[in-house]
DNA sequence: CCTATTGTCCTAAGTATTTAATACAAGTAT
DNA sequence: ATACTTGTATTAAATACTTAGGACAATAGG
């Protein structure tokens, strides 16, 4: 997650840009002291809604989102927001309830 | 959770009321053939934000919702807001992504 | 072709989380 | 008072989840 995060800061900010080579699975591993399965599977999910694209040999890189891209990761979304939509019931909230919690969260 | 969520839809439905008793841990654990220790814990969750009363001896009740009940209820939400967010976050969406996802699902 | 580099799969080890088993404490009621 | 009913705490077992280790597969480049 910690991976994910920085990766797609450095894209929201500029610093890498569509078409951009990420570090190697190994280089990161190496140089985080962790093991390539771990990078490997944070890029893996990043492909999997569109934002990167892995070629064996060769590296991975940074996507330009596509439509279908796009598709992927608004359901990636969906799915974050019906899972705490979940929890919010658990607990007996509504959906204007979260929705009003997340707005105050923003002003904080 | 599944015992939180059953619980507070039949307060919300009104088969439960404040002051009503609800079954001891121990009949929920027999009939669902599950540990007392796991309904406690449900039971416990509930009471720890102000729906439950529970007392040695007697029983565990629905409370009346009075102001400290609500501020906890409110904590609770919010933190089920931050982690949302954390995650969402994690993927490159925004509050405002979230919120539109989380209308969008009301819809359907 | 053949070697090196890269991502990927599979299995086991480690870690955290959840549930169960049992014993305890406190209040109720006979 | 004493036995019973109820929730609660404590410790161990079970389960799920995450990370690591090592081997595999595909592509690139000489």
């Amino acid at each position: 997650m910690q991976l994910r995060e920085q990766v797609l800061h450095a894209i929201s900010t500029g610093s890498l840009r569509p078409g951009d080579q990420l570090p190697t699975v190994r280089e990161v591993a190496t140089d985080l002291a962790i093991n390539p399965n771990t990078v490997n599977r944070a890029y893996a999910e990043l492909e999997k809604d569109g934002t990167l694209s892995s070629r064996r040999g060769k590296g991975t890189f940074v996507a330009d989102l596509g439509a279908q891209a796009r598709v992927k990761k608004v359901d990636r979304l969906a799915d974050i927001a019906k899972r705490a939509l979940a929890e919010c019931r658990a607990f007996g909230f509504t959906t204007d309830d979260l929705i009003g919690a997340l707005k105050r969260q923003r002003e904080v």
